[in-house]
DNA sequence: GATGAATGAGTGTTCATTCAT
DNA sequence: AATGAATGAACACTCATTCAT
């Protein structure tokens, strides 16, 4: 697209080149959306070639196992889901009950209710057997998720919006909600003929708001 | 059971008979254990046999099926303690408060800090591919326990302990502390070499703390 | 049941002795039943047993395994069979036709229509599995038939009632009817929903008399 | 097809779809050969497919189950032919005598005198434990042919050729002979030593010619 | 003799992976 | 590079047979 990019192949190859180059992104995409929905372990490898448009013996081109594919699924979408959630939270301004509010807001709607959100279900379900990523995804994602949560919490205190408390626990009974939300989503919800009625958002700032009424410095009139 | 009944009868009689009314327990001890360990697809059905020290045929003397198994793995482990503590509840004296604490605590012993712990994650984890399991489980364990808590904090609003709110949204908030850590102690947490302070006990509290204090009809002094 | 029995046993051993040497007869005539109903193959030791009242261990104390189970089966009804079809025709006066009459008749109704006919179905299905067998039944059901049919078509040509005829031939031409009404009655004709108004018995006579219609030495008027 | 076309490219191309191509039939072969000499229920899987030369997974490629393995045989070995017979009487000219001597030999020649001619027994010895194999072979097989004999003996009664009779006992008196040889030599044929000097085919015109006699407008000089 | 709990070889079927084309 | 026919190891489940009681 840009006039800098580099203009070694000839203009007639192109077409077959940027297929080509595409390929194993259309296949982690593929893999992604069956690895989500059915789980890793039911979801057979012809599948995911089908859907992304070439033969079973061309995915084994690019990866040289189905667990290796799995791998490259998780590892690769968690680094964009990382880079977004980076980005979100950078040079916020405001007070930090607000932050976190807002912070709820754009999770559910960037990552809790997107793909990204089946991404954390699989990989809690796998953990087990597959370690490395199970380590990846504490190193990338949990630890600087806690780490961002805890700093505001921590703003809160120090500007003395919050009363002084376990931000460590905090943070936990925040995220809690978040998890389980993703968990249901991906797993028993689409089984059950629950309560239409519930919002998971909804959810998220009620959730909120009941423990910032618990960990405030001063109890303020409403709730939600 | 006389004691002077004839020792030799009852003894041949017992062997044989004794390893019979064990191996149902034995098996399902066995599943509970791999099924946790390595996810129920990965676990072979032989696995469970041999590690509950009989044949493969023998497994299906006692379960039709793999998925049988699974279904005697929950009911065995959960459902009972609900059915338990439904009772326990009945004639459970003093406040709303207390009885939180209490259940969350006993539910902590007796199922989170234990194997059966692992069920619940289990059954996250496979609920998109046996829909049949995910019904069961709904109908036997999800459906009875927010029951259960509902009622509990219905009964608090009435006694005028907590201010009105909507039960419903109140009692995920609670419940969905008790699945991280679940989800946590069998996926990620086996993996990382977290935090060793971490007491769930002590957060689960505290957790519990920081809910009631926000929807208490009076806020107390502090109790995090 | 004579007086002349051997009076050997007390009187008060008689009804377990009674059961003891009963066995072995209780077990073939259930084996028989259900081999007939639903083939060898497809019926399980297990059954044959528990409808005979014993367990399944107890069959394996009389019969060394399945297969030698199934011999007995067939051998056994087999001489019955053949007991009945031997004495039944012998000393008959009438016309040859008459006898053939007489003989298709007694035999629909003594062994087409009965277990029996379930015993031929047997052997023709498992011929080739149980050589043996296919030999005993040639040997001592086949060709005593044959031989008897035989002799009563050279009957029939002796005394000018048929013409000159291959007998070897005309008698398959009889016997072959006998034998697809069996095949069917056990094979495909509890599958189909046929035509209600279908008579073996009928049949039978008719494709006689159709046959004694093209062998006599004078074509009668009435042809059934 | 044109003589100037690439041969290397062609050759390439070939030796694989040709294998494609041909593999059903030599499943379809093998399959045949297999469940006729020892029947459908005690032919293993993986035999047909060694015998027809791949393994166990190819056969399974091809064809969805085992049972759908026996349908195909059954309708590429016989539904096939009936077809054809349908349409090559629809423009038969001559006596219906002579058609029916013209099917009886062909049949013979075609089904009876080769493997084919195993099925009818097979779908007999099965039909109590295959229900839908029944239903089929009645719809495919059974109720076409008969369909077909019925319409020759209608013409012939129609044209004052036959005198007035019940058509489908008329039918069942033809085929059944046809069944009894097909019965004989696949069940207790092979295991005894018999008359060498019978001849099926002659059998089959003397039964025809047996059963004309019998069923003529007027009787002819002789014809056995 | 009788039992029935236990066994383990055997079967149909699936599916990740290979490799000739 | 791409294909898709072929493979064969793996697995849930069955059932004839054994043997301790």
């Amino acid at each position: 697209m840009s006039a800098l990019s580099p203009p070694s192949t000839q203009d007639s190859h192109n077409k077959r080149e940027r297929r080509k180059e595409a390929r194993p992104g259309e296949l982690l995409q593929a893999a992604l959306e069956l690895f989500v929905e059915k789980g890793y372990a039911a979801t057979r490898a012809e599948e995911v070639a089908t859907r992304a448009g070439v033969s079973k013996g061309t995915l084994f081109l690019y990866f040289s196992s189905k667990e290796d594919l799995f791998k490259a699924v998780i590892q690769s979408n968690l680094s964009r889901h990382l880079m977004a959630w980076n980005q979100e939270f950078e040079g916020f301004e405001g007070s930090s009950a607000d932050m976190l509010a807002y912070g709820l807001t754009s999770w559910w709607t960037q990552i809790g209710s997107t793909l990204a959100g089946g991404i954390t279900k699989l990989v809690m379900s796998e953990a087990r057997n597959f370690p490395e990523i199970a380590a990846f995804y504490e190193r990338e994602v949990v630890k600087p998720g806690q780490h961002l949560i805890e700093r505001i919490l921590q703003r809160g205190i120090d500007q003395g919006e919050f009363r002084p408390l376990d931000v460590h626990h905090a943070c936990m009974s925040l995220v809690c909600a978040m998890m389980y939300l993703m968990m249901w989503k991906h797993s028993l919800g689409p089984c059950s003929a629950a309560n239409p009625s519930f919002d998971p958002e909804t959810f998220l700032l009620t959730h909120l708001n009941t423990l910032l009424n618990g960990i405030r410095q001063t109890s303020p009139s409403g709730t939600l």
